[in-house]
DNA sequence: CAAACGTGGAC
DNA sequence: TGTCCAAGTTT
């Protein structure tokens, strides 16, 4: 038996019941793609069910407002899907009037589209012979294949590539794809791999070798950078919400005053600058992004915080944590919406 | 090509 | 509690 049959064999006897398995809709399985790029499948689903309920399909998606867009996608992270998305859509409806883009080489050319989102739109919605290399992907076949190098390399990531095309049966793509990803997800996992119930099992080397905790290797991240936020709260603060530009974290989202010094001890704002007695250090916090560690201070610009009760009566899990909100994002339609106080 | 982008679950 | 990481893409 080929790879491939026990893939699909044993996809067939595990397999989930998820919503954009049950459809060829190419419009419903890019959705479903977008929204699962670095995302989980129990974290997205809600996300997918809200997005195709209210765009049912791309036209309607395309004539939404991009501020309800992203206020459906609140919550969700990578906030630059929503946006590519949305462009897409427009882009979508423009050029093929009359059907969704199914084959790899239109994909790809559109935002948000990469190789693994073309492979799998296309292969999912029209079979096409595509084999997808996504995070489950490189995780099985770097096991199987007894890969002990880092494989966020290029050399080492085109010989998966040429491995995961090897694998593919011309005119399985659909299935097999799905069956490898199942296999990554539920069995091949990235700790404690169930590797009892792997149909691989018997030709794979990490299993043979006992090197299914070191395989895939990846170069480890860069030590965090530190930085300083210092947040000037308080009812004169509203009036200086600004919208953050691009070149740096929370690209987009809204905030208080602020300055960035290098170290801990704050300095004034030009806006407050003489105004006021020596602002009072309300909270601080630690926030940490992908290589950053953000040392974040909040601070009372004035006595009277009347202003704040407001903010706090529409805080979400944010404010929990850290006690005031360090970028307004989604506890605050009014903000994402661009309207309201602004 | 390295770095940036978000959030929540697992250990 | 801290680290890893999850159906990637963009610059």
């Amino acid at each position: 038996m080929k790879i491939s049959e026990v893939l699909i064999k044993k996809y067939l006897d595990i397999k989930r019941d998820l919503p954009w398995r049950n459809t060829r809709d190419p419009y419903l399985i890019w959705l479903s793609e977008v929204i699962l790029q670095q995302t989980r499948v129990n974290q997205g689903l809600p996300y997918f069910n809200a997005f195709s309920e209210a765009y049912p399909d791309v036209r309607q998606l395309a004539e939404a407002e991009e501020d309800e867009v992203l206020r459906l996608w609140q919550g969700l992270g990578y906030y630059s899907r929503a946006r590519n998305m949305h462009a897409t859509a427009k882009q979508i409806v423009e050029k093929f009037p009359d059907h969704f883009p199914v084959t790899y080489d239109e994909l790809i050319r559109l935002k948000g589209i990469g190789p693994y989102t073309a492979a799998a739109v296309s292969s999912f919605a029209a079979n096409e012979d595509r084999a997808v290399v996504d995070g489950n992907v490189i995780r099985v076949i770097s096991r199987f294949a007894g890969i002990t190098e880092p494989v966020n390399s290029t050399p080492v990531r085109r010989e998966i590539e040429r491995i995961a095309a090897a694998w593919l049966q011309p005119g399985t793509a659909a299935l097999h794809n799905q069956a490898l990803m199942e296999l990554g997800a539920l069995i091949c996992k990235p700790q404690n791999p169930l590797c009892h119930e792997c149909p691989l099992q018997s030709a794979c080397a990490a299993f043979r070798d006992g090197l299914t905790d070191r395989i895939p290797l990846k170069t480890k991240a860069a030590p965090k950078k530190e930085r300083y936020l210092h947040y000037y709260l308080g009812a004169e603060g509203i009036q200086y919400i600004r919208k953050r530009g691009a070149g740096d974290i929370w690209q987009g989202l809204y905030e208080f005053p602020l300055c960035e010094t290098g170290g801990p001890d704050p300095e004034p704002l030009p806006s407050f600058a003489g105004r006021e007695t020596a602002p009072q250090l309300l909270q601080q916090a630690k926030h940490t992004l992908s290589h950053q560690l953000l040392h974040i201070r909040f601070w009372q610009t004035e006595l009277q915080a009347g202003h704040l009760q407001d903010y706090e009566a529409v805080a979400d899990s944010e404010l929990d944590r850290y006690g005031f909100p360090i970028v307004l994002r989604k506890f605050s339609d009014v903000f994402i919406a661009g309207k309201g106080l602004l």
